[in-house]
DNA sequence: TGCAGTGTTGCTTC
DNA sequence: CGAAGCAACACTGC
């Protein structure tokens, strides 16, 4: 799933190959009645006007907020990406095919990655000027596409309500102290809000939890000192190393070449159920909980919960 | 075969 | 106010 490393990876990507390119078409396949007179691409009509705004502009440039894509245009919009669960982005040659009567289908030209890169789920297309494509593939559809002047970007709900950006330099301890102590609750669930650090998702949490030695279920408020510096920096680490990794496969997720990330290679708590504890001495078997009606992995020895 | 699980987020309901 | 549950969708695994 698009986390914080996973959309760094797409957004580097893209800088690194549709920046400075033109848009000359942009296809899409999304729209169903359910998204009528919402502002998003879903909806045939703002699909119109979305596709008005954006052919015949340059991509100046990419950039990320929290789990957020954010393209730069050269006629002063923005086009925000939330690619949520099963989306993103590739870049390549494609070409456009009929199946049956009248759907039209996506397909990687070249044998390789981007081939076996979910093809068949491919929503939105941006025709460029140097003959390539970027496209969105995006199995379930829940992604969310919208556009607007970057002079109201501040003003959008997906962006202004985010937390801090965990891996800039200014994101200190003391901030994040600032901050955690005004939340309560268990950690897993607010290290998974988004209002109060963005970017982190359900994969990276239980990795940060098992690093920090803390239980999901932890109270924020009873969290020692020691405790809070730990996930601090384990926060960072595996962050970090989630970018080093460029993301995790665990599902669909592939970079714009349609490759796999490797962080689920490196998984020492996520979906490792029943599993024997990887940590030196500890001798654990992961389990599995709910918290907040979201799936939690840990190892009941060395991640405790204090009162 | 069928149905729970998967995880992101906003919306509705209590 | 917060929480719980569900919807959006499609595929995997038991």
């Amino acid at each position: 799933m698009p986390e914080l490393p996973e959309v760094h990876t797409t957004v580097k990507g893209i800088n690194k190959t549709a920046r400075g390119s033109v848009i000359h078409a942009v296809w899409s396949d999304y729209f169903s009645n359910h998204y009528r007179n919402k502002k998003e691409i879903k909806n045939p009509l703002y699909f119109k006007a979305f596709s008005k705004v954006v052919t015949g502009a340059k991509i100046i440039g990419v950039r990320r907020r929290g789990k957020n894509i954010l393209i730069d245009l050269s006629n002063g919009s923005v086009i925000l990406v939330h690619m949520k669960m099963t989306g993103h982005f590739l870049y390549g040659a494609y070409k456009k095919t009929l199946v049956g009567k009248n759907k039209e289908v996506w397909e990687a030209v070249e044998e390789g990655p981007l081939k076996d890169s979910f093809n068949r789920f491919v929503h939105l297309v941006f025709s460029l000027s140097d003959g390539k494509h970027l496209v969105l593939s995006d199995m379930r559809k829940f992604a969310r596409i919208s556009i607007f002047p970057k002079k109201e970007e501040p003003e959008q709900k997906e962006i202004n309500g985010l937390g801090p950006e965990p891996l800039e330099k200014e994101f200190t301890y003391k901030k994040f102290k600032k901050i955690l102590s005004e939340k309560k609750g268990p950690i897993k669930k607010v290290l998974l809000d988004q209002t109060v650090i963005a970017g982190i998702g359900n994969i990276y949490s239980d990795e940060i939890l098992w690093a920090s030695g803390i239980h999901p279920l932890q109270e924020i408020r009873f969290l020692g000192n020691t405790q809070m510096k730990k996930v601090f920096s384990s926060l960072k680490t595996i962050l970090r190393k989630g970018i080093d990794f460029r993301g995790d496969s665990t599902s669909d997720y592939r970079d714009i070449n349609g490759m796999r990330g490797a962080f689920q290679g490196a998984h020492m708590a996520y979906r490792k159920t029943g599993q024997v504890c990887k940590k030196k001495k500890c001798g654990g078997k992961i389990v599995r909980i709910l918290v907040s009606g979201r799936s939690a992995h840990f190892c009941p020895v060395h991640q405790k919960a204090i009162e």
